[in-house]
DNA sequence: AGAATAGTGTCTGTCAGACAGTATCGC
DNA sequence: GCGATACTGTCTGACAGACACTATTCT
């Protein structure tokens, strides 16, 4: 393997989001080959260039075979790179970001991997391998910004097919980790253009009926 | 070069920004080899793992050899990956953006270079080399985004160590080819950090004395 | 009736854009 | 005085946070 000092090694790792139990959660996998065995990591792999079309190709084949997860929206969080952040040699790993609904996640262990299983984004409770503690902090802090700055689209990844402005304003407060104005955070998303009102569709429980909303068709984000 | 198909090719390049007489401008070069020999093309060159120590520190020793220029400031924009995107063999290219003052850059040809020169950043009247086109582009709407949302601390970079607070407005005006508002302009950077005001230093001229102001010593990016 | 949640009205402070006004220089 | 630029005051409209209020359902 001579060629390491050439050729730099090319990862891709993916810090996958979703809302547990209204709390932001981070989806890690504990690993059952050197190196850093027996840690939990960011689910991640190298880039198979005879296989893969880009490197987020890659991310999606990674998730597809270690966690068997299908994302559908990727996020270029950073590039981390140099000689000693693998010991496997020169290293190059791009760290994507994305938002899947918790129970559309069925992660499983499949190959190279012990365990897989949901986290504290803020707290994950391990020392994580390699350097991924500052991808999981990068990750995050993009995450909540583009969910502070940018409308709060980016969520809608994260909700059911037909959902609530209160659930969807829940699953901001779990991201953010802090409570949000209800008048003032409709008045924000107010006529959005991805927001479709599923007109004479009701939610009903014991309160008033609540209005269904979907994602509209062609919902897609691009800055 | 079997191992092109093992190993991608690891790439970095640059979108390098001045003001040059007013508008934004980008630092271009023609290529001496193939591929896409005489193209213009955004400075960029191949990681050297043995001597870089991570991907930004290939970038200032590609714009050193290639161009002669000391960047003192580079902030990575995207990735752009694919078996296509170059004829060498799948490649990765790390995109980075800088910004440095025009009469600070004394680009001077180089190896592997024919031609240096600055172009309008929004026009450069050339079709560029590689996807190189979609570099600038994204690189445009980074710096610009920065500008916008983050208070203009950016631009920064652009000034020479003394200057009036209307030469760095017309400096972000420049960069955002709009005009913006001075008493406004004024406001919104009052105060700011990183502003340091020369007390009793003033730029003379046919009117009214004007305050200089200097970048405070720390000054640095990170979002 | 009471609990729970949905949804709205309104006040207030902040801030950006717009624009005009005053101040200070060289000539 | 005149031209030019520096700098400031103020009005207005947009908008977010805070908070209270009404409405509608189930039990």
């Amino acid at each position: 393997m001579k060629n390491i000092t050439l050729f730099p090694l090319v990862f891709v790792d993916v810090a996958l989001f979703s809302v547990v139990e209204d709390r932001l959660g981070v989806l890690l996998v504990q690993r059952a080959q050197e190196p850093a065995q027996h840690q939990w990591a960011l689910p991640g792999g190298i880039l198979k260039p005879e296989i893969d079309d880009n490197l987020e190709s890659t991310a999606r084949r990674v998730m597809r075979s270690k966690v068997s997860v299908e994302i559908p929206h990727l996020e270029e969080v950073q590039t981390f790179s140099g000689p000693n952040r693998d010991p496997r040699g020169w290293s190059v790993s791009v760290l994507y970001g994305a938002l899947l609904p918790y129970d559309q996640v069925n992660a499983v262990v499949r190959n190279k991997v012990e365990k897989v299983d949901w986290f504290d984004a803020d707290s994950p409770g391990h020392a994580l391998a390699f350097d991924h503690a500052n991808h999981l902090t990068m990750a995050l802090r993009v995450l909540r910004n583009r969910i502070r700055a940018s409308s709060p689209t980016l969520p809608l990844h994260l909700m059911p097919e037909k959902f609530t402005l209160t659930e969807l304003q829940k699953t901001c407060q779990s991201i953010l980790d802090k409570p949000i104005d209800k008048a003032a955070f409709r008045r924000r998303i107010d006529g959005h253009p991805f927001l479709e009102k599923l007109t004479g569709e009701m939610q009903r429980g014991a309160h008033a009926p609540a209005q269904l909303y979907r994602v509209r068709d062609g919902f897609a984000f691009d800055v």
